[in-house]
DNA sequence: TTTTAATGTAATTCTTGATGTTGCAGCAGA
DNA sequence: TCTGCTGCAACATCAAGAATTACATTAAAA
């Protein structure tokens, strides 16, 4: 199973929000025209965003802003901001293992420290990134398109 | 998004056909029963597991066993035999971004190489914890419930 | 050889979540 | 007031996980 789309469409917000904003107003529509989906769907995104601390939008005029400088936002900000997982973890276990056999009774003691160990070498790895290496790897890239 | 209880599930079939080997006959309705779900569930992971060559499971008569010792099959092992992702992709991308878009045409490039880090650093922490690990973890357990 | 107890697998249902879409109320600046 | 945009509810669609039933196939034991 995969990580939803709705994780790297964030990102791709983001990088287009610096790449276009002395250009463009950043509006919704904007946005959906670059990742070519519907302006719900970034609504919804960037309501998450917000609700998470890492940008303001403007009611009204429209047009969105990160809050902080973009080598403070790292993807594991974001990530968190988007993914909704249950009591926070990432692996599922099937409900109600049996209690009269020791295995059904104790396996979550047995799998859950090392389940977390690995969700957080993921979640770590994470914020080794930020949304500044987007901007400069963008640069980059658009530098070499011309 | 949560990662399949099919993952903890194969750990849970692994742990009890190792802890059960000697007193019965490790069939699927035998899984079924410590894990609460169904014997169908089981047999479709079981036949995940013995395509990846981890298991062998006999025919007619009945029982599965590890084709390796216990300490080589590692959790990466498993999930690798369980999870199927799309091209190998931990993470999902919308489909079809603007290409008129210097963003939208450089999402992957910029992205990808990330990404995938992002993905082995969970990848290669499964590859610390292996079966045996479940094998001893349990035998600690049950001695503690005594 | 027949019986028996398993596996292998297809088909179906149910549920949940991601995604897409329409419609409209609310807000703020021109 | 008009205009453009956000916020949000209400659906529709689709795919995947999980559960269940049914049945053919297999191999050992009786």
């Amino acid at each position: 199973m995969q990580i939803s789309s709705r994780f790297t469409v964030a990102l791709h917000i983001f990088t287009c929000a610096d790449a276009f904003k002395d250009d463009y107003k950043i509006t919704s529509d904007f946005l959906a025209g670059s990742i070519n989906t519907n302006p719900v769907i970034i609504r919804k995104i960037l309501s998450q965003l917000k609700k998470a601390g890492l940008i303001t939008v403007a009611r009204g005029t429209g047009g969105i802003a990160p809050t902080k400088p973009l080598e403070e936002i790292t993807f594991y900000d974001v990530y968190e901001a988007i993914e909704p997982l249950e009591n926070g973890d990432l692996f599922n276990f099937h409900t109600d293992p049996n209690p009269q056999c020791p295995v059904g009774r104790n396996i979550h003691a047995l799998l859950d420290d090392k389940l977390k160990a690995i969700q957080l070498a993921m979640e770590n790895e994470m914020k080794n990134y930020t949304i500044d290496d987007l901007r400069s790897g963008m640069q980059e890239l658009s530098a070499k398109e011309i």
